[in-house]
DNA sequence: ACGTGAACTACTAGGGTCTA
DNA sequence: TAGACCCTAGTAGTTCACGT
């Protein structure tokens, strides 16, 4: 049927010198063949199959009637050498693809990023959006990296727009832009707003100077304000993660606020406890997960046992063993050795008054800084020598 | 305290060739 | 056909040196 309507369109239409009509299969060669016989100009038919299979000298095209077979030359010239041929207009792109980042000196578009960006560049982008403001000498220890290869890295990645570096205090420290949060919250499957609304560290007045009340993200503007604070338990990691890899365990974890906080429920009600990072240290096939908590504010008893108050609540459930798979320490660190003795002090009683017992560790800025992270520097309410973190 | 070019080492995946 | 071997390209990271 369809070989009938084609022919009567052939018959029907402008007419032709003559037609070189293929058709499909042995059967409708036979069709066409009859169909065609009476058609008013000179056509040849060949099988589709063996037109493109053949060469032009093949012996393959048949008139209507008769049984002469010719090759495309022979056909040619009884089809009427006059007139032309038909000339078919060049193919022309309907879009021309645009010129390549490269060629215009424009920066990629962000969907090329994620094939673009090599492992140890988003492992740095990663840490840097875990921990804004974060010293290049600390990113170098949680990469476990020499500086230049954190200055290759960070360069690359200012390269493609994805961080902004800022001196503050004399020190070197990295923030994501606004396209690098864009990024990871994509990759994350969140949302982009939500991430600059929270992370961005545009300012809010292009022409005021800069500070910490000049930032758009709010976790942002926190973190820059305290920044002894941030800084603090940026060092405390790094001189783990640097420690850890000098006496043959590894920090295999480090997770900021926003991932190391846990919610529960105590008593009917939705509790948490809020630390400044979570970690877990693996050492000879152990994995010893804790939560830090670097202490400025709680000074006064009632606020120290305010800030003990859902640790106690989280370590007298189950949920500690667990949401980790081994009992978390709570490494407690204090910016000067007699408030952690106030504290020490505090912990004692409180464990007391509420029979829950705490796997607590508390230190200072000067042990930390002397002895390290895994040095003895931590002392236990049982214990008033300072030990190291596992004693 | 930091930035960076040059030259280097180490390691890996993938491919090709040869041989028992 | 498996295995030994070699080559290449790419990535990761270091060391040194020379700046600002």
């Amino acid at each position: 049927t369809a070989v009938s309507i084609r022919i009567r369109r052939l018959r029907e239409g402008p007419t032709y010198s003559g037609a070189l009509v293929l058709v499909p299969g042995e059967i409708r060669l036979r069709h066409a063949r009859r169909l065609l016989r009476q058609a008013p100009f000179i056509c040849f038919i060949a099988p589709e199959r063996d037109v493109a299979y053949a060469s032009a000298d093949a012996r393959i095209w048949r008139a209507p009637s008769g049984s002469a077979v010719l090759s495309l030359e022979e056909a040619l010239t009884y089809l009427g050498a006059e007139g032309e041929w038909a000339v078919e207009r060049p193919p022309v792109r309907s879009t021309v693809p645009r010129l390549l980042a490269a060629a215009t000196g424009t920066r990629e578009p962000d969907w090329l990023l994620l094939a673009r960006l090599k492992p140890a560049e988003k492992r740095s982008l990663d840490l840097i959006g875990d921990w804004p403001w974060v010293r290049a000498d600390h990113l170098a220890a949680l990469l476990g990296v020499e500086r230049r290869r954190v200055s290759q890295l960070t360069a690359s990645l200012e390269h493609h727009d994805l961080l902004t570096d800022h001196r503050i205090e004399g020190r070197r420290r990295f923030v994501l832009s606004d396209r690098g949060l864009a990024l990871l919250a994509r990759r994350d499957r969140a949302s982009v707003a939500a991430a600059r609304k929270r992370w961005s560290a545009e300012p809010l007045d292009p022409e005021a100077p800069r500070g910490w009340r000049n930032l758009r993200g709010g976790r942002t503007r926190q973190l820059l304000r305290h920044l002894v604070h941030t800084e603090a338990v940026h060092g405390f990691l790094a001189a783990l993660a640097d420690q850890a890899r000098s006496n043959g365990s590894e920090l295999g974890q480090v997770e900021p606020p926003h991932r190391a906080s846990r919610y529960f429920r105590f008593q009917d009600r939705l509790r948490s406890v809020q630390p400044d990072a979570f970690g877990v240290l693996r050492c000879d096939g152990r994995a010893q997960p804790f939560f830090l908590e670097w202490e400025r504010r709680a000074i006064r008893p009632s606020t120290m046992a305010a800030k003990l108050a859902p640790y106690l609540r989280y370590y007298s459930s189950k949920r500690p063993l667990e949401d980790h798979g081994a009992i978390p320490l709570v490494l407690i660190a204090f910016e000067d050795e007699l408030a952690a003795d106030h504290f020490l002090r505090v912990a004692r009683e409180e464990q007391v008054r509420t029979g829950v017992s705490l796997p607590l560790r508390v230190s200072d800025r000067s042990a930390l800084e002397a002895r390290g992270p895994l040095g003895y520097a931590w002392r236990t309410i049982s214990r008033a020598a300072a030990g190291s973190v596992f004693g």
